[in-house]
DNA sequence: AATAATTGTTAGATTTGTCTAACTTTAAAC
DNA sequence: GTTTAAAGTTAGACAAATCTAACAATTATT
């Protein structure tokens, strides 16, 4: 089908295009770790197998086409991470590199096996949605636990932006998905928030930390 | 470290060194299906790596260092091939071109895990064995079927040449692995056996089958 | 032993994906 | 509204892995 390289294009164009509308050049270039004239070079690549609508000098756009094959593929990187977590015992912050690696592998048998011992997720560990088999992402409408005020209760729905790091950093203060989340009180001079969630416990999160959770309100 | 397409030369060479004791370019050729002069120049980049020994028109021989590499890749190839059988529920026919693709995932903890789930198994779903953690492997030595005599009772300890096709036919003829087998005669005309197994069944097997058949002699 | 067939090698072309250097266009700053 | 900065593009080089064509060495055949 398509190579690891294209692939890998696909992938970053469809998650750049999420999180912020539109995608230049410049931002694959730095995405990808690739020097510009070689992502000029390959989107015109991918725009002659029309998977990218591309005129100089104007703002990237994946074809239909190109956005279901993307869809395909962080369908494969997904369901990977889920499994690794479910049915491997991995922790949520170990699973990225791996799956960036099964993402590429061709074997429908192998991901429907996937698929089908998980329960046919809707969700992978890190709260983000798993496209379905033709590709399609069904969003779901979180907002930042940053937007949210005080006196509010919200249950923790997904992490934007999971380095190892920012997921390390999370288990250590036992946050995780689903977890109920009153806000006591937001800093308004650094946008710190104090909330409280688990056993009584009381934490600040830096605004860094709050922009990166989304959340429900609940109650 | 080493790049998706030595690592296929370097299973080559194992696998054929094995197979058939002195390896040639022209037997790395068909079995890569790749064109000798293409074979030709990459042995040599494999020899400036100190992976195999090379001399102009002289068998080729993989390094000890290189022997290490093929091993610990075949030890992916066979551990996924287990993990795929006995916690995904794939059929011993369905694992190979699976494999073939996630013995070049790059991830140490993955293939622990596998090796962990698995509860540290010695041999493949063909019964080929599995190089420990140094490449090393411990080659079992069974006798070819087609070697043994009538009157003899054998168990089927592995599969050799299994392809697709061939495993079907296995499957067909309820043939598996630590099955016990009686050969009750041997048509010296054209090798075939016949042999019975199982329920009671009689069966006859063409010498191109019990040449592929790896036993070891039983009471 | 001479000849034919097979195997191995060399040389040079091609594709894919990358780079650097130089130039152009668009956007930002003053 | 110039000028400067940033982003985008073009041109050309390069490494990896492949190929074909031509030639050389080894092995097999008679």
């Amino acid at each position: 089908m398509h190579s690891h390289t294209e692939e890998n294009y696909l992938k970053a164009l469809f998650n750049l295009a999420n999180e912020k509308g539109e995608v230049s050049v410049n931002d694959l270039s730095k995405i990808l770790a690739i020097k510009m004239p070689t992502v000029n070079s390959m989107v015109k690549k991918l725009a002659g197998k029309k998977l990218v609508h591309y005129e100089s000098y104007k703002p990237l756009r994946l074809t239909e086409k190109g956005k279901k094959e993307a869809g395909l593929i962080i369908r494969k990187h997904r369901l990977t991470e889920m499994f690794l977590v479910q049915k491997m015992g991995f922790g949520w912050e170990q699973v990225h590199e791996i799956a960036e690696q099964i993402e590429h592998i061709h074997s429908p048998y192998f991901f429907d096996k996937m698929d089908e011992m998980l329960g046919y997720p809707k969700i992978d560990p890190h709260g983000s949605p798993i496209p379905d088999k033709t590709g399609k992402v069904d969003w779901i409408r979180y907002e930042k636990l940053s937007d949210c005020g005080a006196g509010e209760t919200v249950r923790l729905g997904a992490v934007i932006h999971s380095t190892e790091e920012f997921l390390k950093f999370l288990n250590s203060r036992k946050l995780h998905l689903g977890l109920k989340i009153k806000i006591k009180s937001v800093e308004s001079f650094d946008g710190s928030m104090v909330v409280s969630y688990g056993k009584n416990s009381t934490e600040t999160l830096s605004l860094t930390v709050s922009e990166r959770l989304l959340v429900e309100k609940i109650g």
